[in-house]
DNA sequence: CCCTTCTATGAATCGTGCT
DNA sequence: CAGCACGATTCATAGAAGG
């Protein structure tokens, strides 16, 4: 299978658009040292007319003035989303070296069906890092509030020695806030959580992340001194997710920029 | 059915010692204003080896000179232990009021057999709440620290108002470190954790442990000015939650000191 | 025609961070 | 420092569909 030429690229990040499974065919075996990413959660799914609304309005609270663009694969209800998932994952797995490692994100309602479809596709499961989003979330009268997101941790066959032989010692949960000037995306994680995610890395390591989005992950992987390759579906995203890449500062111990 | 003799019991608080299947069954329909508990959880279940081992030396570091009592009920393998739970899970719901709450700690490996087993047992299943251990615990050289527990937020049908008319808003993480001169259990919790979590309830409130263990919940319960209804199968652990709660404080305002 | 079940719609909530 | 915008939702209710 030949690759797909680049939506955009540089010496350190490779940008595809397209459908992720795809893209993912195309790439070769053993060529990552991890998969970061956000998948969509398709977490409004508890009727079929919530789960085809359209995104942009979809977690936008009634009287809210932002728009940001739509983005697409949020409209699965829980079986077939736990098929879709085991199907990227599997085909993570096969193009990350073994030893290598999965972080993906996900919300309390997704968490049993994410940590199903990462074992059905072969991933060693690991454990979960609760991302703590601080008490500036909208809270809920009367019961607990819905502030953490999830990071499931899975590995490729054994663990390798990414952090082992550099005796670091992650933390097993992240507390920081989402400021919203920083969103691109309605789903957009802080770069700063990204890169405190992505220590787990030496520099110079390769991060696949199939659901860019915005960018967030290949921005943080470019800052920390990786190498990244990003798959995104909508062509919207993959032009923002560029111009951030263009404009962004390359770590100055990197490879890349040596 | 006839309620069976407590093992001890005073104005605020009944413990019953015996199998919690068994005394559940004898308690009245809709007696309980919430359900907090921490079940044995039988994390070790990746071997049989594992779990034949006593549970005494189980959680215990090599060379750690700390001796504590057996509990029983930690050897079941993954699909007897969401069975199991299921069924211990649908006797509370039927033994707590509608509107009623359900707090349920678990490990991270159980948690996706735990929400399966709250739904089964007929619970609405609300969230997931971190319980983060802090920087204490043991660290994993290479990759993320094991840092946080789980407590599993379910209902019994819709919400009730047990906070809504008191306008309270809850944490959606809790950060509480472990001290291990306060644990009198293997797995015992903080007090402090648990009057957080029980400040969702009024006081007045009665609340259901059906693992007791030394105490925890119990104590906390009266700390908050709250009645209570533990189960434990040890003497062992009876005893030391009847010495714990014969000895601690009750709280003022409480309408059982009255 | 009534009862049940599903669907669509809009209101709400408060701590935080930015203006 | 007061004010306003914001939130990977949830709840309640009214209306439609189905039996």
């Amino acid at each position: 299978m030949t690759l797909p030429s680049p939506f955009w690229s540089d010496d350190a990040t490779t940008l595809y658009q397209g459908d992720s499974l795809r893209i993912l065919q195309t790439l070769p075996t053993a060529s990552v040292d991890a998969v970061v990413t956000d998948p969509p959660y398709s977490s409004g799914g508890m009727t079929t007319g919530a789960r085809q609304a359209q995104t942009s309005t979809k977690y936008v609270l009634t009287g809210t003035k932002v728009q940001r663009p739509e983005f697409c694969g949020d409209n699965r209800d829980q079986r077939s989303f736990t098929l879709w998932a085991s199907l990227w994952l599997a085909e993570c797995l096969r193009v990350t070296r073994p030893g290598g490692v999965l972080l993906s994100f996900i919300a309390w309602r997704q968490l049993p069906s994410m940590t199903d479809a990462v074992q059905v596709g072969g991933w060693i499961w690991r454990g979960i890092v609760p991302w703590d989003k601080t008490e500036g979330v909208r809270p809920q009268m009367g019961f607990f509030r819905a502030q953490c997101e999830y990071i499931i941790t899975a590995t490729h066959g054994p663990m390798g020695n990414q952090g082992r032989t550099r005796r670091i010692c992650m933390p097993g949960c992240f507390r920081e806030s989402v400021h919203s000037r920083e969103k691109l995306h309605i789903t957009g994680k802080p770069v700063e959580l990204m890169k405190r995610l992505l220590d787990i890395l030496p520099a110079g390591s390769v991060v696949l992340d199939p659901f860019a989005g915005s960018g967030t992950t290949l921005v943080a992987a470019r800052a920390n001194g990786m190498h990244s390759i990003g798959v995104e579906m909508s062509d919207e995203y993959c032009a923002i997710a560029r111009d951030r890449l263009a404009g962004s500062p390359r770590h100055v111990d990197s490879p890349a920029s040596a």
